[in-house]
DNA sequence: TATTGTTATACTCTATAACTATA
DNA sequence: TATAGTTATAGAGTATAACAATA
């Protein structure tokens, strides 16, 4: 049931902050996506197939941070969904070429404007100069130096809090 | 295989950045845990049971916003490490009272300390200020009123990115 | 030989349902 | 009847290995 009672000593670690804050937002802006009949993972794929040129869908995994396995699965999504379709390549016919179908890019659009909301809602309880303060930390955590390819801790990490 | 090209247009989402921030600590704190021979979320089991007052499983798992069922899993390998130790309650004898061994009160202090040099090392790229800015923001956020509890959006939230 | 997409498989984390022993 | 712990099970997310088609 994980039942809210006092997070107790938990609050002053950065894990636990991290996560649970992933947590909330995944929560809030999954339900304020949810009527436009998808999630932020399946917008933030949108949002990369809609790139100038069109991508492979090893192209779009890599920029997702996914693994090609896993972008399979996501394409069929949307393409079950009508808002992506297949094309193979005429250069490279090993490729799948992804793109967006024009309810794919409305609903894109739509979408977008729904996610920015929600988290500008997400971060109203900071100031505005917190709130973009808060996002250039993130940035510059996340945009370090990449993580140690010679790491490997298994699959994901157990690290949690 | 999960490899980093550009991130494109999701460095501006917070959903990402919070993601992908947190996996980045947990990898660094799970590796800098290693060698003690547990892993953060071991080590946040453990400051949870160091409470003056015994706990039982299930307070232990309210304070960790856990499952009681997952509960069960994590003292299994606490005492199987022999940090931890069920004692049956005398006054309610369907509660298990978990306490640290000697070994488990040591194995706390050490493993804290660890902690928090990995967090130093991972905030470091911020200064002083930035660092305890963003603590203070995200714990704003995470301490506002609870999540919904009439939301319920299936098993983990899909909201990803 | 190497690469793209795919499938099958497995592992982690987490939650639900049902069982037991106690209350 | 209700609660604490437990077990079995199931789902989402993610990764590895192996295969077919293509380069």
């Amino acid at each position: 049931m994980t039942s809210d009672a006092s997070p107790g000593p938990l609050t002053g670690r950065l894990g636990y902050l991290l996560k649970h804050a992933h947590l909330r937002y995944a929560e809030a802006s999954t339900r304020a996506l949810a009527p436009l009949g998808v999630d932020g993972r399946e917008l933030a794929v949108l949002a990369v197939l809609a790139a100038d040129v069109p991508l492979s869908q090893q192209e779009a995994a890599a920029r997702l941070t996914v693994d090609r396995t896993t972008m399979v699965a996501l394409v069929d999504g949307l393409e079950a969904k009508g808002l992506a379709e297949r094309r193979r390549s005429d250069t490279d016919r090993r490729k799948n070429l992804v793109v967006l179908t024009a309810p794919g890019r409305r609903l894109l659009r739509a979408a977008e404007a729904v996610r920015t909301e929600a988290e500008r809602d997400f971060l109203a309880p900071l100031g505005a100069a917190d709130a973009t303060a808060l996002l250039r930390a993130l940035r510059a955590l996340t945009a370090e130096s990449a993580p140690d390819p010679g790491a490997d801790p298994g699959t994901g990490p157990g690290g949690g809090f």
